[in-house]
RNA sequence: GCCCUCGUAGCUCAGUCGGAUAGAGCACAGGAUUCCUAAUCCUGGUGCCACAGGUUCGAUUCCUGUCGAGGGCACCA
């Protein structure tokens, strides 16, 4: 059982025997300082009131009423203005490192989302350019998460919601068309808003390439066939950067498919939706557009479904988008976005309202990514900038050192990535502290096999071995990382992973150094190996789900990122 | 003008539903290796928690206002 529970358990029902309620705001934690013990609850500075006694009065009650019922507690202590502070037996800690080993891979996992379905849709980037860097900040916290609430029993299902309709995608059919021309010597002038990106002008060449005979088709035509080839190609290439980025979404969701119809006089997705709410006077004409009353739902203007030229919004998209995926069973979905999008939540949220899924909808908005090269600012915006592109800074610096810094923040502050800091393989650079930490223990159980030592079963045997306040400190920081999941999984959090990683390495680094373990004596060797197995195997479960390796052997991570470099020659 | 996010050590950032003397890494200085990987460890100090009020037993945390940074306010995407 978990530490907390348990302490909450023996609280509840001393508080029950003297006719108290369990407070609101009651909270249990380790708190701040070990000198306190190992959890803390504060729940006699809320109920002193309704007690008739002053808190560390009514503390000093509780703490006697728990010394005689809860035989894991070895000291209760009231502290301060009335808090309690319990200490737990060893025992009770030791006991920990059973659950971690029979738990191995799945350690942390709970049954929190009771299998609720959550869709998580994220990068959902326009296919009109390669992916830049802002985008893998959203694809490493949109795979995180979905790994998190799957470690925390949500059914969940990854989307990329693909932009092929609209606007853009005739300006990039155009875009493709015009370079085709020019490079065949035809006539073309610059459009006035059009994509420039070098990329594609390799797309004209090599639908040219595939259609020698294009400049005999009629220029519709022409332009379909650019325009397909375009979106085709660019998708694959976002397809295969996001797979070198360890991302993969069950589902890539065409926006296309919700303005087509099956046959003629069939509906669309998006008709379907605007008969919807008309029905329910949520939508109405005017002006030659159809509008959406999203005043009903705290906007300050209704807002624009269909323009009068007959064009649809992506705010119609949007809304159809949103009512399929409720359609498709979801309970509960979880967009991320660009910060540059956050006028739009409310908005959105207000059309989920009217879909009647209040509250259904949880938009997550991550801040810009500012790309620095030893301190200083890298361009983005201009094309000769090398690294604009995710592949290159992939390339650059790695997957794993990449994903384990965009999760080691919180998404909605900006964030600075210093190409060469997080490229260093130093102590500056936490991905590789935390990966040390997992080989470093490996190394050990290499030589202790050598030298036939394996690590101990859990038992009393091995906890005899384990005494030590250093051993204990250890099985502490294992105990907490089952909340540490579950509450990255509620706040929709993954940095606070990262966070406890952190901790949890150098509690083995220190520890590494400290205490020599293959010199200790047979017994205690097989203890320690025990303990340290425990460390790795929750080092790795960490990892994974910010989904960034847990390597056996450093060298293999030197190897890797080196061979990435290669190709891409520095600036 | 209105709205959103942010403001914590020299730098990059944590800080749990409001808790006890506000933390980590980097940078800087000194030390540790006959022994499991020194990609490591140990020892040093630094704060008007942007500012001013309010709420209460208690505020970095919640509320209001001010200042500062970024972003958003279309029959744009």
């Amino acid at each position: 059982m978990k530490a907390k529970q348990y302490f909450e358990e023996m609280l509840r029902s001393a508080l029950t025997e003297r006719a108290l309620p369990w407070p609101e705001k009651a909270v249990i934690e380790p708190p701040r300082e070990r000198k306190f013990g190992d959890y803390s609850a504060n729940v006699c500075m809320l109920l002193a009131g309704a007690a008739g006694m002053k808190p560390r009065e009514l503390a000093e009650a509780l703490a006697a009423d728990l010394r005689t019922r809860a035989d894991q507690l070895e000291r209760v202590e009231v502290a301060g203005p009335g808090f309690l502070n319990v200490t737990f037996a060893p025992g009770f800690w030791h006991g920990i490192l059973a659950d971690v080993q029979a738990a191995g891979a799945a350690y942390g996992a709970s049954d929190l989302g009771r299998g609720q379905r959550v869709q998580v849709e994220y990068v959902s980037a326009n296919p009109t350019g390669p992916l830049h860097i802002g985008h893998g900040r959203g694809a490493a916290l949109g795979d995180s998460l979905a790994r998190l609430l799957k470690k925390t029993g949500h059914q969940v299902e990854c989307e990329y919601y693909v932009n092929d309709a609209g606007r853009q995608m005739r300006i990039l059919g155009d875009s493709v068309w015009l370079r085709l021309r020019q490079l065949a010597g035809r006539q073309g002038e610059d459009l006035e808003d059009f994509y420039r990106g070098e990329y594609i002008k390799d797309i004209a060449a090599e639908v040219y390439r595939q259609n020698p005979d294009i400049f005999e088709q009629p220029e519709n035509t022409a332009i379909d066939i650019c325009f397909s080839h375009a979106v085709a190609d660019i998708l694959g290439g976002i397809q295969k950067d996001l797979a070198d980025f360890r991302v993969g979404h069950d589902r890539w969701f065409s926006e296309k498919s919700l303005v087509q119809t099956d046959g003629p006089g069939a509906l669309s997705k998006v008709d379907e939706t605007f008969a919807d709410l008309l029905a329910r006077d949520l939508a109405y004409e005017e002006d030659g557009a159809l509008w959406f009353r999203s005043t009903n739902f705290g906007d300050d203007k209704d807002r624009v479904l269909r323009k009068s030229s007959g064009e649809l919004t992506y705010f119609a998209s949007d809304i159809s988008y949103h009512h399929d995926k409720f359609q498709r069973g979801f309970d509960r979905v979880i967009d991320i976005w660009g910060a540059d999008h956050h006028g739009y939540v409310s908005r959105m949220q207000g059309a989920v309202e009217a879909l009647g899924r209040k509250g259904a909808l949880q938009v997550i908005l991550v801040q810009l990514v500012s790309l620095l090269k030893d301190g200083e600012q890298v361009a983005m915006s201009t094309r000769a900038g090398k690294f604009e592109t995710l592949s290159d800074v992939v390339a650059y610096v790695g997957t794993d050192a990449a994903r384990f810094l965009f999760l080691s923040r919180k998404s909605d502050s900006q964030l600075e990535f210093d190409l060469e800091l997080v490229r260093r393989k130093s102590m500056d650079n936490p991905v590789f502290y935390v990966q040390y930490a997992h080989a470093r223990v490996y190394s050990m159980l290499a030589k202790a096999e050598l030298a036939g030592i394996r690590p101990a079963s859990p038992g009393p045997a091995a906890y005899a071995g384990l005494a030590g306040v250093d051993d204990l400190e250890v099985c502490r920081l294992l105990e907490r990382f089952p909340d540490v999941v579950a509450q990255a999984a509620e706040q929709l959090a993954p940095h606070q992973v990262s966070h406890y990683l952190s901790e949890l390495a150098a509690a083995l680094h220190r520890y590494y150094s400290k205490h020599h373990v293959l010199s200790a004596g047979p017994e205690v060797a097989a203890a320690r190996l025990l303990l340290l197995s425990c460390v790795a195997a929750t080092l790795a479960a960490g990892l994974d789900l910010l989904g960034v390796e847990a390597p056996e052997r450093m060298d293999q991570v030197v190897e890797q990122t080196v061979e990435d470099a290669t190709g891409e020659a520095a600036p």
